[in-house]
DNA sequence: GGGGGCAGGGAATACGTTTTCCGGTAACTG
DNA sequence: CAGTTACCGGAAAACGTATTCCCTGCCCCC
């Protein structure tokens, strides 16, 4: 009724040799065997449908073969981006991707990164929204310390806080190059719609966006900053206040909040890029598809996922790596 | 320097116990321990920061604390919001999610399923895009059969021809019912841009759209069914010859594709909604983003992921479960 | 006070691999 | 032809954990 397992033992018995030899045969071994045994092991595993034991393999050899991915929204086209990169450089290094969502919350992403030490994973990449100053966040830094020194590879998205390997977008600089951007467009009266402050990706852009208003002379109000969701709801509920508001411009601090507010601006009788400009950061693939085209930065989120396994792998020191974003101006922030 | 991983040994020796009874305080095991000896070995855990070593538990229990996720391509939305579901259930579960990426590959996909049956996982949940007829379809069977037959679980959506548990879209009846209103609405030449017919959903969904205008007493011409990838790219290339020929109405087998094809329409300096409808299928987040709004049939994505977990670990003989679509009539279609 | 039960600790074994070590055979070298 | 390699097979140890089995000591009951 069911069969168990078909262990290395029960190849070794079928083609008649140790299962030292049959261990040797079936994976690459510094030790050669000869062609007659290694073909009959072969057709013997074959035959019985043999897989090796990944878990048996990780503890005899002493490393696993796993590297451990935690995302904060894997429904989210800027997480499932990274996550591609990621997944697509880890398959080519023959490695599997055990994934883990945070959901956002500082809290379960400590708790999965203890749950994914288990698995004793080669590298573990973290693309979460660090909130700055939390009480988890010194337990995370411990947390993913502690596995640096038993050997482990750590790299990091956007934290650039943390002592670990960091691929750190270039937030501030893309936000201030699009203040100075849409400036030059002939905007005047600007809103901005993000997040919290404790979500440095959201402040950052935040602050490099106010500077780079600043530096063309413009001011921004308090009433002019709308605090939401880093989601596409929370873009989508700004979308009333903005319709009150009515600046020239708007810039939503990503995408899919841009996107977001866009619906709830037509929802609310004013049209992007004729009655007001919007503006947003990333770059998802949506970004081309909306109406108008939305002017963004764009963030190679797919490289990104990539450089942060093989970084991690390389097992080279902590470094910074800082990540250029480009400037992509289309249709919904026309030249005035 | 490396301190090498800290393991139960080294918990049992701080704590004054020995290792059999470190390993039953920390785990919930059937044997009770000592409070006092719990609470010094729990101390000793936390003190070194031990965390068990999963491989070891899944070889000395005999099972895993992970299930095995295979989708096409996590970038795109669809099957990001599987995975979603999927990942959402299985960490309710306490399990860990080992996902691979089959790139629309089904030699691709046979590969990692061997692989991942090495990770023993509890269930395996298969989202991809079964084509019929290919060899590696028997092969890809026997290695489910094994996997199952050795006390695996299988889930498998939208591909009932294989001999597992199967979670079925309503492609033929959703698609069907989208022909019925789009004719009912007074459209009348239509046209279908899809993907080849060896991949089912693709076939299934046409072959439901053109049976409903076959019961509307409409046709189609063969030139008017243009067949190209199942992706946006694909959409986006259709266009050129939709436009060419005119219709009123197009349906795009899936929304991506749809999506694709109304920027594509749009280069051509046609307006969707206006100049020609069009309708797409799945609902995707984006569908609503888009302008106009995108008619399309409703597949609950994240619930279909959810549900594919919980059924494979709920351990029943293979069934087949019937996933219900709901026609979502939005601008992209007006009444004519 | 003696016997039976039971709670709980520890030694040892099992899990499925890899790898070290040992031994034997065949092929070279001088 | 003897001695040294090179090659290769097998026995056994190791990896880190769960679990079985045995043993001790205590409590309870008659």
């Amino acid at each position: 009724m069911e069969p168990e397992h078909v262990t290395l033992r029960d190849v070794a018995r079928e083609a008649g040799v140790s299962y030292a030899t049959a261990s040797r045969a079936l994976n690459g071994s510094d030790r050669t065997v000869r062609k007659e045994n290694a073909d009959r092991v072969r057709a013997a595993a074959d035959r019985l449908g043999y897989a090796p034991d990944l878990s048996a393999q990780a503890i005899a050899r002493g490393s696993s073969s796993t590297v451990a991915l935690v995302v904060n929204d894997i429904d989210d086209p800027y997480f499932s981006s990274i996550a591609a990169g990621v997944t697509e450089a880890a398959q080519e290094a023959g490695l599997i991707v055990t994934m883990a969502i945070a959901d956002r919350s500082p809290g379960l992403e400590l708790q999965i990164v203890r749950t994914l030490r288990g698995h004793r994973p080669r590298a573990v990449i973290i693309a979460g929204t660090r909130t700055t100053g939390s009480d988890t966040h010194t337990a995370l830094t411990d947390e993913l310390s502690a596995y640096q020194e038993s050997g482990g590879r750590v790299a990091l998205i956007s934290q650039p806080e943390l002592p670990f390997t960091t691929l750190s977008i270039d937030n501030y600089g893309g936000a201030r190059r699009l203040a100075t951007a849409l400036a030059g467009a002939g905007y005047r009266r600007f809103a901005i719609v993000h997040a919290g402050d404790d979500i440095r990706t959201s402040a950052d852009r935040r602050q490099g966006f106010t500077d780079g208003l600043h530096a063309a002379g413009l001011a921004l109000d308090a009433a002019d900053q709308i605090v939401t969701d880093f989601t596409r709801a929370g873009g989508f509920q700004a979308a009333a206040t903005i319709a009150s508001r009515r600046p020239e411009a708007v810039f939503a601090v990503n995408d899919v909040m841009a996107i977001g507010l866009m619906s709830g601006l037509r929802d609310a009788g004013l049209t992007p890029g004729a009655d007001i400009a919007v503006a947003g950061f990333d770059d998802i693939a949506a970004a081309v598809d909306v109406l108008p085209p939305l002017t963004t930065v764009r963030v190679p989120l797919h490289d990104l996922g990539r450089q942060a396994l093989e970084l991690a792998l390389s097992g080279s020191a902590p470094t910074h790596v800082d990540i250029p974003v480009e400037l992509v101006l289309r249709e919904s922030t026309p030249k005035t």
